[in-house]
This record gives C-alpha cells, sequence and structure tokens, in this order.
DNA sequence: TAAAAAAATCAAACCGTTTCAATAATTGAA
DNA sequence: TTCAATTATTGAAACGGTTTGATTTTTTTA
C-alpha cells in the first residue's frame, strides 16, 4: 500500500507540490482559497507530511540528544536526566530520552535512536547484560556517532561519566566500623550489573583495612525492585536468630534500602535502634523518608551535566576528539537511619 | 562549514558513493582491504552518515511513537509512560520521552518531535500555560500528526485520556466528611494546569450535596514542588491558632501530601492523630512511605495503555478516525494517613 | 483600459543516502 | 592460458519533501 505524498495531494488538488508545501509550512504566499481548498485535501488525503524528507532539504539539522537509561522509574535515572536537560538546554540542544528495559527487539535499541532519527549523540547507561551491546556500540562507533557512557563497558574505548563505586561503599562501611559496628552486610543488586559488582568490592576492601574479617556470607543478593527486596529481605531475618542479626545494612541503592525498611517495620526491627541502615545515589524520596536514610549520595545532577557537556563537545567538534574518562567522587551523607554504638 | 557526506568519503577512497554506503551498512559484498581503507578514511573525515537521508531511501518507517510529559521526575509520569510502553512495545513500538518543563525554545517543543524526527504519533501531557501550546496542536492537526492528550485542551478537538478529576476528589472528602470530619482544608495544586481546576471544583462541590459550608479560606494554593510545598505548609500553620486548624486535608498530589507530611512532622503535628491527611495520584513511594498515604488512584498504567492504544490505532489506519475521550475512574484507597473521628 | 507592480503559482534542482542493474575484476577449472 | 563463474564495484535513479528563480495571474495605478 504506498504512502500518501506531498505529490498526490498536488495533483488531487489541481497545484504544483510547491504550493502544497506553502501551506504545510504557513507560508503567507498562498492565496487563502487555494490554501483552504488544499487543507481540504490533505484532510481527505490523511496526508502526513514525511518528516524525514522535511529534514533533508532544509539542511539544518536540529539540535537534539538521546539519553537511554535503564528504568523511567528510578529517580537516579530522572535525576541525571534532569542534569543533562540542564546543561543540554542552555546549550539549545533538546533532550530525549528512552528505556532500554526489557526492550521487545534488542537489534534495534540502539541502531534505532540514531539510525533513523535526527538525534545527534546519546548518553547511555549500559545494560550490559548479553554480549550484544557491545556490538551496537561498536556500530556506533564505526559511523562516528557521539556517545557517552555512564558505566564502563568492558571491551569498549570511549567516553565515561560515572562515580567511583568501590570508594564509595568503602567509605560507608569504614564509617560504620569507625563507629562501633562489627557485624556488618551488604544486601546486593541485581547479578549482571558492573554496579553490584564495584559495591560489593568495595564493601569486601573495606574490610582490608581493618582487624574485622570479611566472609561470603556477608553478601546477600536482594536485587533492588521493591518487592523483590522486601520478601528477600523477610526471608533473610526469618533464617537467622536474633544473636545473629547484623547491627548495620548497607544496601545497594535507596530503592532496595526503603525496601528494607519496610520490611524491617514489618518484623518490627527498629532502624536505626536495632540495626542500622545505608542507601547509596541519595534518590529524591531517601529525604523525605521519616526516618531519613543515611546514604551515599551520587552526585546526579553533575553526572548528567558533565556527561551532556562531553557529548555536545564531540557533537560539535568537526575532528575526533580522545575519550574522555570522568569518575566523580560521591558524598556520605549522615541522617536518620544509622547510628552510632557505644 | 561543509557537512562531511558520503560522497567525500567516496571520493577521498576513490571508490563510488555505492561501495562507501555497502561498507557502513556492513554488507558482506566488500572486499576487506577495500572496506579496511574506506573505515581509515571514515575516522580520517570523521564522517558521520546522515540518519535522516538513510530513513528516507530506505522507506522503512521505523515504528516509534513520543510521549511528552510534564516532569521526569514526578512518577506519576514515569508510570503512565510505563503502561505506554507496555502497550507499544507489544505492538513493536518502541517509546521516547520528552519533557516539556521550561522548554528553552518553546516554539521547538512540538514541533520538535514530529517534524524532524521519525516518530509517528505522539501522547501529550498539556503545559497549558501561554496560548502558545493550542497553537503547536493545531498545527500538529494540520498535517494530521496522530496525538492523544493526557488532559482536556479547551478550543481544541482531539483524542483524550484522563481521568474524573472532579469525581474523585468529591469521592474523598465524601469519604472524610461521612467519617465526621467537620475542618477540611484543600491544599490546591499549581495556578495553570487543569488538573488544579477541577479539583478544586471537586472539593467545592462535595460541600454542596453536605450540611457542611463551603467557604474560600478552604482552598490554601500550596503548589506541588517538595520545598514549595513544605514552606507553605509551615506558614500556614503558623498563622493560624491551634484550634483553627483543620482536621484534614485533602491535597493537590502525593508528591505534594509527602512535603506537607515532613512539614507536619517538623511542627510536630501527628499525622493521623492531629491531622488526616489524602493524597492524590497513588504514587509508588506513597505507598512506602512509613505513614501509608491515603489516596486517589488514578490507573496510571491503565491511562498510559489507553493513550498508547488509540494512538496506534490512529497511526496505523489510512483514513481519519474519529476522536474518542476516554475519562477513567479512580479509586479511593484508605491507607494509614487518615483516620476515622468519632 | 493598458501598463506597471504585486501576489500567487510553478517547475526544476536539490538534500544525502540506498538500491540495483550493469560492468569490471578476480578466481578456478579445463 | 582461456573462459566461465563468481565476486566486487559502479553510477544512475529513487526516496519525499523544500527552495528558488522564473512565470503566470491578479491587483493597482495612471
Amino acid at each position: 500500500m504506498k504512502r500518501i505524498t506531498i505529490e498526490d495531494v498536488a495533483k488531487r488538488a489541481g497545484v504544483s507540490k510547491g504550493t502544497v508545501s506553502a501551506v504545510i509550512n504557513a507560508k503567507n504566499t498562498v492565496k487563502p482559497r487555494t490554501r483552504d481548498h488544499i487543507l481540504d485535501v490533505m484532510k481527505e488525503l490523511n496526508f502526513r507530511p514525511r518528516g524525514v524528507a522535511r529534514n533533508l532539504k532544509n539542511n539544518t539539522q536540529d539540535k537534539s540528544i538521546g539519553v537511554i537509561i535503564k528504568d523511567f522509574n528510578y529517580p537516579l535515572y530522572t535525576s541525571i536526566t534532569t542534569g543533562v536537560k540542564e546543561y543540554a538546554n542552555s546549550k539549545g540542544y533538546s533532550v530525549i530520552v528512552t528505556s532500554s528495559e526489557d526492550d521487545h527487539e534488542g537489534e534495534k535499541k540502539f541502531t534505532h535512536l540514531f539510525s533513523t532519527k535526527d538525534i545527534r549523540g546519546a548518553i547511555i547507561a549500559p545494560i550490559v547484560e548479553g554480549t550484544s551491546e557491545i556490538e551496537h556500540l561498536f556500530k556506533l562507533k564505526m559511523i562516528n556517532y557521539p556517545f557517552v557512557l555512564l558505566e564502563d563497558v568492558k571491551g569498549i574505548q570511549a567516553n565515561v561519566v560515572t562515580i567511583d563505586n568501590l570508594r564509595a561503599i568503602k567509605k560507608a562501611v569504614t564509617y560504620l566500623i569507625d563507629n562501633g559496628h562489627k557485624k556488618i552486610i551488604h544486601f546486593a543488586g541485581p547479578p549482571n550489573s558492573s554496579h553490584t559488582q564495584e559495591r560489593i568490592e568495595g564493601f569486601r576492601h573495606a574490610f582490608s583495612e581493618c582487624t574485622l574479617a570479611f566472609n561470603d556470607q556477608m553478601i546477600v543478593p536482594v536485587g533492588s525492585h521493591y518487592d523483590e527486596a522486601f520478601s528477600k529481605t523477610i526471608e533473610y531475618f526469618r533464617n537467622i536468630t536474633r544473636e545473629d542479626y547484623p547491627t548495620a545494612i548497607v544496601c545497594f541503592n535507596d530503592q532496595q534500602a526503603l525496601a528494607v525498611m519496610s520490611a524491617l517495620k514489618e518484623l518490627a526491627i527498629k532502624v536505626p535502634e536495632d540495626i542500622s541502615i545505608v542507601g547509596n545515589d541519595d534518590i529524591y524520596y531517601a529525604r523525605i523518608y521519616p526516618v531519613p536514610l543515611t546514604t551515599i549520595r551520587a552526585p546526579q545532577h553533575e553526572i548528567g551535566r558533565r556527561a551532556a557537556e562531553i557529548l555536545i563537545r564531540n557533537i560539535e567538534s568537526t575532528t575526533q576528539l580522545p575519550n574522555e574518562r570522568i569518575i566523580l567522587d560521591t558524598e556520605f551523607i549522615v541522617r536518620e537511619s544509622s547510628r552510632v554504638l557505644k
């Protein structure tokens, strides 16, 4: 079935393509009667001008960049996006976002944003599950498509803006140890994320510099989805005796921490009196939770801003720029979900 | 400064455009040596193929739709987006999101998504501030661009999927009245939103059917941003005496309600013992707040799904379809932030 | 009413890629 | 070494709009 083109409209209306084009673009050079007639024909034929074709001739590429995040619903990502937007808008760029989670057709995921649309670069929070991802990134590199990653991806040289996960967690653990905690455990995140690995590593590492010993039982896989984290927490505490309770839990991220706190409430375990909780990310809701969460602040806006800055610099450069790798530091924020043990 | 095209690459590499094209598209018809050479030239010239042109030729329009929301950071919108995504993905469409808040260049806002990109329709949460918005919508109509609004916009005939705000608030107020509350006030939302107006209207309306009298002092403009709502709440209670305290506050939305609860905590006013709080939307965090919020549930996923359904139906139709107007009902959910007065 | 000026319309060129039939180069078999 | 078969490469046409300078139509002026 053939697509309706401007030519069909022109023919039907008995005018030339140029005139129809003038109507579409609201030029005031066309006589009202002609205009109305053309408009009628457009409606009749349900003509939809093909944006892609319009854009080709009037050579002006519009300024927009894309952001690929994992999950629209996790505040960390939307916060980063806001940072991106701040910088991008200040440079006259629009920002378009898409989510990669359970994309129906992995193949399209990336090629998508760039290959068919007029989006000049992308900021990508990698998925790092199969291997297909890296292939997409290679494709992007081949066509010199500018992009910035928000996480390292093994095997690919690229611009990266990320945080020092290892150091972040270490800070938290060290703080707890320094404040008298002896039984500290880590609720780990989803298995395939590099963040999960780095945070486990950071946790382990903190013990290498103190008298406390690390062992594998201290790492509990709990995930980051609310329901999963909630039920795994309940399960965990049901399976240990009261004297085995940890005095502190370092959580993978704030969403998990919030779920954990809800679960603990359910179990009538008090935070921070019985157990201290430390989150990670410092999402918006961590602060307004009635037991404000002690957490490790990721500089979300700054991550977004820096990534946008690098991206736009690359977009606007006519030559290839060397890759940048920016590791931002985190800030440990003590609120009320943790306490000092005497 | 001229854009580098495939022709420049071809010339420089001493081959034809077709061969370069074959390399870009990873066709296996090109001899490795030629291929490598062309790749080198591409790098050297920093050649970035123009997606828009590629897409024009290989006529296959890809399946994607756009969502324009007000704010990436408000869970209601991301939840709706998730609903959109669910349905759209099931039909093979990708979803792309952009936010309209303080866009640097209002002019571009809409034209943007459609005119230059290859995005076949849009779901729009209107902004309804200036008048410029409606012009954009008229432009979209002119070019028969399929779209669905998530809020009524006066003066425009279009597909709409929305909720019955009036009835929603009325339900809440009626519930409170039925349960013994006599002093109920409404913390209203941002001035220019149609939701704000409708909710005020619903609030007022509830009083027309009972013995309690409505008066304008019962409507307090508080906004929905956290900081604003927080400080206005503090201010409000500082300016009234204890005996004038309301027994219940119906909030514009959950985000506001969370801010209000934090402010009340600061003021040492207990929820729900001293004051009952009712939110609106039922965002994710409303439920996991330690004083789970009594609220009015907007069927967020369903809003998204229905909107996507209508949109895609329109996209795929060759003829103009009549506009649809879907008003979804809300559900009043009693949790722990409200109580029954004896 | 004719000529000049202004407004409306037209036709062809163009945007940057992909496609595909035609041609050239390479390989393998005899 | 030659010729057929195979593999690589070419170049023109196409995609669907917009732009522009030329041309036609309409309006204004004398």
